[in-house]
DNA sequence: TCAAAATGTGCCTTATAAGCCGTTGTCTTT
DNA sequence: AAAGACAACGGCTTATAAGGCACATTTTGA
């Protein structure tokens, strides 16, 4: 289990919690559709501004993404 | 004060707490020492793959890097 | 059912992180 | 003053993240 897996498994979580579609967490994260896919499918190794991007979207503090 | 920034200082903390060089703390991270100061400078968006790196060099967990 | 919504995939371009080099600047010690 | 350690900086190449498009597949609700 990748660290990119870990963080897509938290996150798809995170918008179950919240019943929403991956294109709604991705507007809600200023995000491309398909990027935000493959960023919850654990096959992207994102960057700093990409995490806080996520954690705006989802209304947490960054730390709380890396509760796993 | 950018999210660079702040993980930049973060690991400035950690390193002050330890006592060690730049070059230590690069070395037991696995990176390159001028990309390492880069970082602590707040100057690179860095990937989740080096910020696991960081993590391991500093034997915490992820989540206390984003302790800010 | 079957149409629509949601998710998954491949491919492409552009921007930039990672890694590395050499040089310069700043302290500290002698 | 000189030497040595540490830190800062600019420039370069290579790898890859970000963003986006088209299409395929799966799931769902009417």
């Amino acid at each position: 289990m990748t660290i990119q897996e870990k963080f897509g498994n938290k996150i798809k979580e995170l918008r179950f919690a919240k019943n929403i579609s991956q294109e709604q967490a991705a507007l809600n994260c200023g995000l491309d559709r398909t990027h935000y896919q493959k960023i919850e499918a654990g096959k992207k190794n994102l960057t700093l501004s990409t995490i806080e991007k996520i954690a705006k979207g989802f209304e947490v503090q960054i730390l709380e993404l890396f509760e796993f």
